[in-house]
DNA sequence: CTGAAAGCGCTAACAC
DNA sequence: GTGTTAGCGCTTTCAG
């Protein structure tokens, strides 16, 4: 692959020429530039992205690490923090941890190695190494979820209210056994959730059980929940993968979400309004998540010494057929 | 940032032990060896990935470029994508083209620059500069949509047959009116499902759409043929996404799938089921083709000269409900 | 405005 | 078994 002394030769200049006229810094002597050109052309010549970001000490490139790719959810915030960085030169590399731990740990090692502009981190784990990161000066932003005992930039979603409000909403709706189907102890969003959910129902009336992230697992949760001897009339569920499984749990035991039990679900999944009935969601702007985070991220890059900045969006209650009778 | 020369300061010894112990490639005495370890430690040594690829001229990254990270076949292949390429000790970057030509060029850029060790693609387009890949020596791979003009490693399915047969499906369910929404013009995967309906229906019973791979777009195409004077009486659809379309089209309408619209989608998206009536569909292995193109790759980069081979996968109808009346 | 030369951090000959 | 040294390909002072 030509390198960027074959231009050089070529054009019968040094290669500081070359690289001048082709990053376009400095002024060089048109004709100079003009044979530069040519000669960049005829070898076909590609910088090499390696030697150029070992010298700069710099990347143009961010690591978004998200979850789960088959999450919507992520995906949305995927999109997000894409066109955001787009716009300022970045490309993303986008790694998916997988909800597991190791995953995401060789994730962060990568992106430290590569040295990478910065990283937008959705953490499945307490995620030691973010320290790590932080203290060798890459810039990490959470997104979703918050990192437990670091101070950097954030942007959340105030989720606790969000789970607390749905929960009364379904109370409202003359339901009065609600239970709760969360993800896996220890993920920030499904602790804050099910709280959210607790505190609206009290603890006395908790009937709730955990599970991961999944359709499976959630159908299987759901199914002990439904079985029980008082089986709830209604469910708060953590996120819209599981509300499949919650949705099969129904339909196996012959159960009409709304009339025998209701539900609510977190996400608005592009499939929530073709089942029947259709489904009362709380909507998270995920997009914005990322693009608010990508936006947090660069502006560290910036200027690694400006004040830390948590956001917090809300989510909005999609009120549809699934919540009442 | 700790360098190796720090660590090889520190412990007393030359780089080049620092860089063997790290490496375990060659054999070392343990007493050095320790040395550097706890040298490495107090340090908090972290080789630059930067420095050692530009050194070994290769990289253990693999850049996995999609159309579309929003559907649910590009996240499952994705996922089987990674799972290979972990076993073999390589990381890989999605990059998410979006259907965009521009984005796609941008991120095979960025994939040559940074001199990733090989990529899987699912192009766009006519992905011109994939040929300049190739030429410097970057392995390429091409899954789902076959590249045009170039002979490289392919994995795909057969969706021309695959179409034909899911059209034949909805013949013999008496439907006698069928049409089919495909996707963009120059896509291969909708213009081969597209030709196999054709196929199955014959050129003078045509009665298509074609539209985006996206709700939007397939919502609106749908419409139109269904305010037809004679409207189809069965659509034959070209992925999940715009089976969401067809979808809410048909509930604006007042129409029941199966009794007043026969419907087939490609793609077993997990909401399938869960509508009323289920929709029938034809799946396709999106994990195991992602697995394919890893290995795929991961065989070319270990050897350059090995022949060149097209794995097509096939395609499986799953009939639920939506297919009869 | 241009060229010579140093050096980013690492690995791999090559010598000892 | 270990150290010295020459680069990988690029950018960037520093002279001219």
């Amino acid at each position: 692959m030509a390198t960027i002394s074959d231009v050089a030769a070529r054009a019968g200049v040094s290669t500081a020429t070359v690289s001048r006229t082709l990053n376009g810094k400095s002024t060089v002597d048109p004709e100079l530039a003009a044979r530069v050109v040519t000669a960049a052309e005829e070898l076909g010549y590609q910088p090499n992205g390696l030697a150029r970001n070992l010298r700069r000490q710099e990347t143009a490139v961010l690591a978004l690490i998200i979850s789960d790719v088959e999450n919507p959810f992520f995906t949305a915030l995927a999109r997000g923090v894409e066109d955001l960085a787009q716009t300022s030169g970045y490309s993303v590399v986008l790694c998916n941890a997988d909800e597991n731990v190791d995953k995401e740990r060789r994730y962060l090692d990568v992106a430290l190695q590569e040295r990478v502009a910065g990283v937008v981190l959705s953490p499945t784990g307490p995620a030691t190494n973010v320290a790590l990161l932080r203290r060798l000066g890459t810039p990490v932003v959470a997104v979703d979820r918050p990192l437990a005992g670091t101070d950097g930039d954030q942007v959340l979603v105030n989720t606790h209210r969000a789970a607390r409000d749905a929960t009364r909403h379904l109370m409202a709706g003359g339901y009065r056994r609600i239970g709760c189907l969360s993800g896996p102890a220890g993920v920030r969003t499904a602790d804050d959730r099910l709280t959210g959910y607790l505190d609206a129902v009290g603890e006395e009336n908790a009937l709730y059980r955990r599970a991961s992230y999944r359709a499976e697992g959630a159908r299987l949760a759901a199914g002990e929940l439904l079985d029980l001897a008082t089986p709830p009339d209604a469910l708060l569920i953590a996120n819209s993968t599981m509300a499949i499984g919650v949705l099969e749990a129904l339909a196996t035991r012959a159960l009409r979400p709304g009339r025998d039990v209701g539900l609510v679900s977190f996400d608005d999944a592009p499939w929530a309004t073709l089942i029947d009935p259709p489904l009362t969601v709380v909507a998270q702007p995920a997009y914005e998540l990322g693009r608010a985070a990508a936006q947090l991220l660069l502006a560290r890059i910036a200027d690694h010494t400006r004040p830390v900045v948590t956001t917090t969006m809300d989510a909005r209650l999609i009120v549809r057929e699934s919540s009442h009778r």
